[in-house]
DNA sequence: CGGGACTTTGAGCAAATTCAACCATTGTGG
DNA sequence: CCACAATGGTTGAATTTGCTCAAAGTCCCG
């Protein structure tokens, strides 16, 4: 399956009236893009797709041939591997601003589905790297995601290889309260968009094993459940003691 | 502790008559600094310092300053990270060819300590940033080693968060496997320089499943032990069906 | 308001850990 | 040269954490 399944994308400048300019992108200072100056904003504009995807589509698939990469800028995107008898493992989470499109001999390494409905600017591999070339700039940016998401990449390691469960949910839902400030959001309402299934299968547990987590932090007032997709961090510090911190 | 501790580095200009000139290096194929010319070489040269570490000294250690990256030129290095308590997870083996120095915030994001006896090409890290601006081709390629790091990231989480003791000893001996294949060992008498408390702290298991796990594999025929630091895989096929394929 | 997807909770089970003892190899000092 | 300490590895028994299987309970969206 290819991104064309996902849904359609329309060149940027064929949508010059409808589409959102990149002057207008609340998220630009946390992308890729950030370091290109007008000008330079303007080219990349020029390569760029705008692309929309419903919740629970594939945007890419693993060992699918790697000829778009993309920018997150709206929605969650879920990234995972699987086992050949279906075991998965998600390996990231994506929002607003994150990048897309880890390849390996011009193949996706993971598969990305969309959590909620997604929009993401779409850019052929090819033209991308052209740019890369001509903007040195975007390169060293790039280089610099890439080492950023080794190293959490490597905390997950950790996560994974040495943490208790609970200790893996107090650690999951500080990062994604971090990132949420990071994108301005005030940390008191987390939400949370993936179900349980997909935090269970992001930290090697069981479903059953996340949900009675959460209701053991919740029991202890550490956490405070508002429906399935939200919560309050009540107790931070307990959450920061409970996560081994890192 | 800084690299300083690890042992004597010297300028690689002064240690002309001594020193391995890059001309004769026979991992050169393989480290980052494989795509620069001869002359480009040369620049490179001019900032490299050789080094030596003694087995079981620490190279570099988490959150000390990033003040030099390396090239792994001879023997095995580990990388860790420590929980609070003391809990260890192993991120990765690094082998002649190999890059050491992800740094965050300049400083390093894990701890590497010396296997067996080391030798490594050390770069100020100021002065490496310094010769990837100039040349284009050996940030490109540093783009490419990240990326690939990254990859192997997401293969360990899978892992770390979904396979079996078997699946995860099956596995880690394929890898090494193909680790030395690149290096032109044949496959047949894998060398495992790092102890049964490595490996665990690798794979997310402790000693004892690690050892056992060893036993099971050889009383059933798949490998063969000679002495603790030599495995022949007796049978590959095996090994790759108790890996799961990633 | 109903139905399907998602979540929670419970009971029993199993894979891996913990705790403990023993074995092998190596290097050291008497 | 040998005794023996030290390090690393193996094996066994008991325990535990998290998993599996099963059954309710919720939420949400049409």
């Amino acid at each position: 399956m290819g991104p064309r399944d996902a849904g359609g994308a329309r060149r940027r400048s064929d949508a010059a009236a409808g589409g959102t300019p990149c002057a207008a992108c609340d998220i630009r200072g946390l992308s890729f893009c950030a370091v290109l100056s007008p000008a330079e904003l303007e080219q990349l504009r020029a390569i760029t797709s705008d692309m929309r995807v419903e919740a629970h589509r594939t945007i890419v698939s693993e060992t699918d041939p790697a000829d778009h990469l993309f920018n997150v800028t709206g929605g969650a995107v879920k990234l995972y591997k699987l086992l050949m008898d279906g075991r998965r493992q998600i390996t990231g989470f994506l929002f607003p601003g994150d990048f897309l499109g880890v390849a390996l001999n011009d193949r996706y390494v993971y598969s990305a589905e969309a959590i909620t409905p997604v929009s993401l600017c779409r850019y052929e591999r090819t033209q991308l790297e052209g740019l890369l070339d001509a903007f040195p700039a975007l390169e060293k940016r790039l280089l610099g995601i890439t080492a950023n998401d080794l190293v959490a990449a490597q905390d997950q390691m950790v996560l994974l290889g040495r943490k208790t469960a609970q200790e893996r949910v107090a650690s999951f839902l500080l990062n994604l309260s971090r990132r949420a400030e990071d994108r301005g959001h005030g940390p008191d309402p987390l939400h949370l968009p993936m179900t349980r299934a997909d935090i269970a299968d992001y930290l090697g547990l069981t479903v059953e094993t996340v949900s009675r987590t959460f209701s053991r932090l919740r029991k202890s007032g550490v956490i405070v459940l508002d429906g399935n997709e939200w919560v309050r961090l009540a107790d931070r510090a307990a959450l920061e003691e409970l996560s081994e911190g890192e």
